[in-house]
Formats: C-alpha cells, sequence, structure tokens
DNA sequence: GTATATGCAAAGGGTTTGCACGGTT
DNA sequence: AACCGTGCAAACCCTTTGCATATAC
C-alpha cells in the first residue's frame, strides 16, 4: 500500500494532468495555501494555469483523500497535503497571528463531545478564535486583520 | 447598572437611531440570524430599510457589546444577543444540521490552551465541524449544504 | 447647526458555472 | 474516438465603500 498520488486519482475515475500535479505539489511545498496563494505557486512553473482549474483540483484532491481545507476567518480557507500532522489553528483576533497546535491536545474535548452529544468532531477543520499571549491584557489595540 | 440599550449606545458616543433599535430588536427575536435574515425581519416591519445600515448596525451593536458573531460555515455569519447563553454551534458537514451546546463544555479545553498554549480561547466563535449521530456511519450520503 | 447615520449604487473579494476547445485514456 | 479537464468570461454571494441626503443631537 501507500499509494501514489496518481494512483489514487486513478482509483476514483479521475485523469492525471499537470495541472493536478502541480496543484498537488504547491499544496506541499507551500505547506499552506488559500487558492490564490497556491495558483500563484503552480504558476512559477505553468504560468497558463487558470484560478477555476485551482479550485476544481483542490475539490478532486480533497475528494480522493490527498488534501484537506481548514477555515482560518472571514478569508479564503488554507489547503494542507493529508501527510501533515494534524494541526489545530490558534488565530489571535488581535493582532491576526496563526500559532498551531498538534490536534491531539483536543482529544479530551472530541471524546466529550462524542459522548455528551454523539458528534463526532473534525476539531482542525475550523480555526479556534481568541487572544494570544502577547495580546492578553493589551487593551484598546487595533485589529490589523478584523475577524 | 444593567443599562439598556440604548444607554449602552450613548455611552460609546453612538445615537439612537430606529434602525438601530429594529436591528437589536430582530436579532434578540431571530436568536440566531445572519445579516439578510436579520434585514428581512426588520423590513416586516420598516420595508425601507437597506442591507447595507444591517451591516454598518451590526457592527456598531458588536462593537458596544450588545450582539456578537458567530461563523457557521462558508456561508454569512450569525448574529445573537450577548445576553442569551454562551453556546458552541456544531455543525454536521453531512447533512448540515447545526446543533448547539453550552459553551461550558469546553471549560477543560479551553483551561488547557491557555495554559500550553498561553492563548486565550473565544470558543464560541468559529462552529465545530464534524458529522452528527445519524449521519454517523452512513456513508456515501449527500453533502446538501456544502462545507 | 453640525456631525453622524442612512439609502442607494457601485465596487470589491472569493467562488462557481457555462461553454467551446484541448488533452487523456 | 469518446469523454473528461481546462481556460476564459460571466455570474454569483457576501460585504464594503463613496457620496448625497436625512436625522439625532
Amino acid at each position: 500500500m501507500n499509494t501514489t498520488w496518481d494512483q489514487r486519482l486513478r482509483e476514483h475515475g479521475f485523469r492525471i494532468t499537470p495541472q493536478r500535479q502541480l496543484v498537488l505539489e504547491a499544496v506541499e511545498r507551500l505547506r499552506h495555501g488559500t487558492p490564490e496563494e497556491i495558483l500563484v505557486e503552480v504558476q512559477r512553473t505553468a504560468s497558463g494555469v487558470n484560478l477555476s482549474t485551482v479550485y476544481r483540483t483542490l475539490e478532486v484532491l480533497e475528494d480522493v483523500g490527498l488534501v484537506t481545507h481548514a477555515h482560518i476567518g472571514h478569508g479564503a480557507p488554507t489547503y494542507h497535503a493529508v501527510d501533515d500532522e494534524q494541526h489545530i489553528h490558534l488565530v489571535c483576533d488581535t493582532c491576526g497571528k496563526v500559532a498551531s497546535a498538534p490536534a491531539t491536545i483536543a482529544e479530551a474535548f472530541v471524546a466529550q463531545l462524542r459522548s455528551d452529544h454523539a458528534f463526532i468532531t473534525d476539531i482542525s477543520h475550523m480555526a479556534i478564535h481568541g487572544e494570544c499571549e502577547s495580546c492578553f491584557g493589551a487593551l484598546g489595540e487595533e485589529r490589523p486583520q478584523g475577524e
């Protein structure tokens, strides 16, 4: 096992195209990327690729389990390769910084949601919002990033 | 104490307008509402009110602490009156249903994020995604609501 | 009377879609 | 050769903004 990306696509009835390879490679290289950022990365190699192709390709790659996305805030989602360690995004609503934490820290919480609310949680899909260490206590600040 | 909504606005230097009153009342009545839904509710009383006024008004009401918003998924955020019990939204990515759980169930998780990651969590700001009881195990379903 | 709020219309991000062409199988 | 995938342009949803008018103070 440990199927390759192209096997994975074929298994699900999809074709192998340069665009799909390039988008997947871009996601792996960036580690975190919005569709727009992924487009830019892809265009370093193939300038003709279109944004709508990136969107359609990300959907396909997500379908076959090669990438996932998470929502950080109001803006575009960010995409990750699935072989990356599962992580949670911690977004500071004051300074806008985004930190990562291993998804395992939520294990107890996830277990509780399952037992108390019969809910199977995908904890990494939506970011956790709040305030980071350096902003906490420093009141009356600007909010550079909104959200 | 226990200031009224109009006192609250005045304290922060805002003016009292019918629109602000109507938007606040609509949010309280709906308990969960997107800007668009709030507009419709407001227009039952005052048909001339504009969507951009609803957006600007919600921003003001949030500023002075009378309402908050939470992100459920890709679509528009939902607004709540702040006197409602703080709650978390549990969104099923399969059937799209949204359940509520008291924010208190996350207390231990929030405490852990504070101690381990120096992060002060606003747990109710972003919904938790996953799969609900009835959808779990039932594979190959449609995804009526997306996201 | 003056500053703030509103309505309207236009513009802005992010995403999806229809269609004809081109590439993979 | 048949069908799927792509590029392009237009359309879409949600939200913000500029400006003239109206309104709360």
